[in-house]
DNA sequence: CATGTTTGTCTAGTGTTTGTATAAGGTACG
DNA sequence: CGTACCTTATACAAACACTAGACAAACATG
């Protein structure tokens, strides 16, 4: 049973991971990346962690590392000692009730094989929906606020132990802030880590930002893109004024539950209606062009 | 896990720090400046602290040294070598430049220089003080908001590294918040991870709990020390009456500049006089009998 | 002004890295 | 048997990087 069934040959493993078949024996070959199972045949078969290797090889590389040097860094964070969960979402339970339990040791092992399928897999499948959860069952009094600081602490430290180095390379900056009087930060350092895997550059101000100081770091360091993200819209509204005056020099995306398409048209910004894995992938695959006020 | 170890070939390398690559050769045959690792093909493999030479050396050369000082000099402000245990205060002016400048990747090499002191020292002698000469700059308007959240990050995403683990181990357990409306967490981390070094284990809820809840977390997982800290005494004052209860029941420490003995001898708290790395020092070196409610 | 040094850039020729292509042959399965 | 798929081994071109040397512009100095 544990070892599950999801076994590739080459071609179809070709297509999940979007790698020529040539390349992936050039790459088992030249660096050891891989060392797949074979049939009696003498067939390559890939597994999941196949996959997470090469996902991994991948993002190094489009953050500019060199093959060789890439292959080296994916072999390396192998944490092979977890057997990756079938299925992320199974893990949601488990974290909360170790949060229920105040079982920090345990919580922080979820978070362990949650991360071992991939830092966006685990954020987009695991994280952020727990955090959901733990919002939703907050507000209905099925947890108390204990339990609520008890989890985000430990997700925040795994969250900014990702985080390091996002500042540094080459991609296109982004910088991201909670506007005045919004402390929720974990969907905005989301955002931040899926942008970094994609290659951009992070500069991060977190909680409760006067847009004020928004702008003036954004004359000092032209960031391509200026995140703004509020799980409540009044901490919006109450600095519509200078969110406005932000978005007429800089490429401004609104972002999290207090983000509306009204307000963002009002003010002169984008929204990123999705999840923040989604939007940062959307900002990734398609970002403004550089211009400066 | 994410970015530690990059290294970067010449052509990538010259992209993030804005050098043609022949003027790399040029700087690291003349100056010395780098001496890049090498792969086995003997190409150049840099790395972040060449990246942080390469911008000391810019900086130097934008007011007005020449290249041959300014490689000088940016060789000779290595944080990797340098071994200043006379003097780590020595880090803190370069610590608020860095942040002024809104250099992360600097600020970052210079905790690594400071934290290379070992981590109480760095605590202590670092990164409390320019803790405190931030907040007295931004009372006195000599620097923003946008600076000071700038530094807190950077040093929040350091100290939550350093907290990897400090809820696992045998020792005695603490517990450690700031309650309702406290926001700033920064003196309780070090606290915290001063009190891990001596073997204690820590439970944290951080900022602006409510300390109901810690009472209720403490019933469940009856730790040796309650540590509650508060910059401001208001928040103090506002949670009095649960403060109390708590006292009651559970060995419960007082500590940040907002509590006073006038106020921990009304609410029937110990207090904690020192600075964090000393009061834990203190709690560490004579522990409360274990005793429960 | 002339002289020498510093500095960034360019060239030529050679070697490395990397993705892909090809040949010759084995496996799976209807 | 045929067809699709897979194997290894070898080859190759394009991109990339290396060294050594040269050179002109900028700069300093007598």
């Amino acid at each position: 049973m544990s070892a599950r069934d999801d076994r590739w040959r080459i071609k179809e493993f070709a297509g999940i991971v979007g790698v020529p078949e040539a390349t992936l024996r050039a790459w088992e070959r030249r660096y050891e990346l891989l060392a797949p199972e074979r049939t009696a045949g003498n067939f390559r078969l890939y597994t999941r962690d196949d996959e997470r290797r090469i996902r991994s090889m991948q993002a190094h590389m489009a953050r500019g590392i060199a093959p060789a040097q890439a292959a080296g860094l994916a072999v390396s964070e192998s944490p092979v000692d977890v057997e990756p969960p079938s299925n992320p979402g199974a893990l949601i339970e488990p974290l909360l009730d170790a949060a229920e339990a105040f079982d920090a040791t345990r919580f922080d092992a979820l978070l362990d094989a949650a991360f071992s399928l991939g830092n966006l897999t685990a954020i987009r499948d695991v994280v952020l929906p727990a955090l959901r959860e733990i919002g939703q069952r907050w507000e209905t009094t099925q947890i108390s606020v204990g339990h609520e600081h008890f989890a985000s602490h430990l997700i925040e430290r795994r969250l900014l132990g990702l985080a390091k180095g996002w500042e540094a390379g080459r991609g296109p900056l982004a910088l991201l802030a909670c506007p005045s009087g919004e402390r929720h930060t974990l969907g905005l350092v989301c955002f931040g880590l899926v942008l970094a895997d994609r290659g951009w550059r992070i500069a991060y101000l977190g909680a409760d930002t006067p847009v004020d100081q928004i702008l003036d770091m954004s004359a000092s360091i032209s960031p391509t893109a200026v995140v703004l993200c509020a799980r409540d819209s009044r901490h919006v509204t109450s600095s519509a004024g200078a969110i406005a005056r932000l978005a007429a020099r800089h490429h401004t995306i609104l972002a999290g539950g207090g983000a509306t398409a009204t307000l963002a048209g009002r003010l002169g910004t984008a929204l990123a209606v999705e999840d923040p894995v989604g939007s940062a992938e959307r900002l990734a695959a398609d970002p403004p062009a550089e211009s400066s006020g």
